[in-house]
This record gives structure tokens, C-alpha cells and sequence, in this order.
DNA sequence: TTACGTGCAAATAATTTGCAGTCCC
DNA sequence: GGGACTGCAAATTATTTGCACGTAA
């Protein structure tokens, strides 16, 4: 099996449940701890922006705006930098929809996305769908991850 | 249905395979004309390029750098530009991979990719693996393109 | 204390754009 | 000839890095 199985959610569905609903920051303190990072106050706040309120896509520049909006203190590269702790320990996905930026998944377990051609909006695809029988990996490969983009477009003019 | 079953390659599979096998500059040029680009120089060195050895996946930066090693002068910019009227007129494929760079496939027929991590490498997935059922597109939308990418990782060390 | 984090500004990387000059039809 | 195309360099956008200072353990 892949990495896919041993995702921090799936560990331990307490603290996912927890963070589900309303995550107090003692718990978003032990989840930093568990993964091997120390609970800074801008992780926390971060931490509190991202897994607060269910699933969410962001973009670096998005949570730094919210980050703004919400009075936290925090500079756009330490944005930067925890997105990408954050993901490196499992608590966020990262996710390539177009060549320039990229957006994280607070979810992390596995399943596709929709993407609104224009809006630059990505929703997750409600139920797990499975991709078809997907071919060996070639020799010496295994699978880490797969990723479905479903491109949508609004109908007609 | 969407768009992916009008394209080009599978309109004329004369053009297509005398492509596969050489192609003609002559008929490079028919091929921009018919989607209603000018075929100047440095369209068609380009195209030579792209079209004359089979399947590829390439980058801007790439494809620039196999330009000057051919000692094809062409500007960076120029070949930013035609690459997207390509992608535009059909004749490729643009590929978000990961977050940063964007990848073109010269095979616009309906495929899926393996990307080896690390090697920042593209291939494409063999056969022509579908996705299993995909749920409806939400209200008013309609699907423009399903991307899958299958994220290798090198086994062991 | 003391290594790990963070802020800031400058550095990169990928890509786009403005405009003067060039080339296909 | 004239509009479409190209080259170049400067501008943008997204992201990373270096380094002095701050802070959790």
C-alpha cells in the first residue's frame, strides 16, 4: 500500500471529529505536536483559520487575506512556510489545478475535484468516486497519489 | 458531448499519422492554416519540433532550449505565445502537474499521465484507462475535460 | 538558554505584456 | 500594403530565501 492509508485523518477520527466541530485550540496544539511541529502562535491561528470550519480549498494569498481580515499577525511567507509544513505532515493536500498557483486541501483523504473553468473555484466531488483500473506502475514504481480533475464549464452563454 | 471528441487528431488521421512519420512542412502548414493560424517560420520550426517525433511532453523552457540547439531563432516570448495558440487552435494539450511549470502534450486524444516524482518526468498512461463513473456536473455546468494524473514514486531507495 | 520560527525585503522562476519593427497574403 | 506576428526587455505573479530578531521548551 501507498502513503494514501496512513493519512493523519484516518488515524485518529477523535481529533478529526474534533476539529469538525469547532476544534479548541488545546486540541490544534497536540495535532502540531503529534506531527513533529511546535505550536507557534501563527501556526495556531493558521491552524485555527484552516481546519476551523470543515473543508476548505485555499491559496496561499487567500489565507493571507483571511489571515489579514481576522487581525492575525502573520506575513504572507510564513503563510507560505506553513502551507508547505503543514502539507509535508499530512494535515493538508496540495493540489496542481492550473500551471500557476497552487491551492490546498484541508481534507486530505482520498477523493477528486471539480474545477469551474474561470472562476477558479474547486469543490470537492461529493461522493468517493474511484478512478477505473488504473495500470501497473511501471517496474520499480508504485503509486503515491492519484489525482482526478474534473474541468467544468458553465453551459451555454 | 464536449469538446474532446472534435479534436484535431482524430479529425484527419491522414494528417496525423503523415505527421507520425515525418511531416511534411508542407502539410504543417495546411494544418495551421486549417485552424486558422498564419504559418510563419518560426510556427512552423516550432511545429517541426513538436510534431516530428512522435508523442511529447514538453515545458516553454524545453521546448525554447531544443529551439537553440536546432539553431532555431525564436525569442522565449515567441515561444510562450505559440504554444497557446496551439493549446487554443488543438493542436496540444496544456497539463497543470504540479503547481509551478505548465507541461504541453503533443497527443490531444483522451489520456491519462503517470508523473515520477522527482524526476519531474511525464508519461503517458498506456492504454486508455477511463475514469469510473463520474456524478453529474452540479446545475448549469457542463464537463469540459477530465484530467488524471497517477503520482509515481521510485520504490525503496 | 537555545534551537526553532518568524518577518521583512530582496531574490528567483515562470510567464505576460507593450511596442517598434518584420513578414505573410 | 496592411494587419498579423515576432523580438526584446520590462512588468507581473507566485513563490523562495537570507538574515536579524523573537519565542517555545
Amino acid at each position: 500500500m501507498t502513503g494514501l492509508s496512513t493519512l493523519p485523518v484516518s488515524e485518529s477520527s477523535s481529533d478529526a471529529s474534533l476539529a469538525r466541530r469547532g476544534c479548541p485550540v488545546s486540541t490544534l496544539k497536540d495535532r502540531l505536536r503529534e506531527v513533529g511541529l511546535r505550536p507557534t502562535r501563527q501556526r495556531i491561528s493558521l491552524g485555527w483559520l484552516l481546519f476551523g470550519k470543515g473543508d476548505r480549498h485555499i491559496t496561499a494569498e487567500s489565507l493571507f487575506e483571511e489571515a489579514m481580515r481576522a487581525r492575525v499577525p502573520v506575513s504572507l511567507a510564513t503563510v507560505y512556510n506553513t502551507l508547505h509544513q503543514f502539507t509535508e505532515a499530512g494535515l493538508l493536500r496540495q493540489l496542481a489545478v492550473d500551471g500557476s498557483k497552487s491551492y490546498f486541501d484541508t481534507n486530505t483523504s482520498d477523493h477528486h475535484h471539480f474545477f469551474v473553468e474561470g472562476d477558479e473555484e474547486l469543490m470537492d466531488v461529493p461522493a468517493a468516486i474511484a478512478v477505473g483500473d488504473l495500470p501497473a506502475a511501471p517496474e520499480g514504481m508504485e503509486i503515491a497519489r492519484v489525482d482526478v480533475i474534473v474541468r467544468l464549464r458553465r453551459k451555454q452563454g
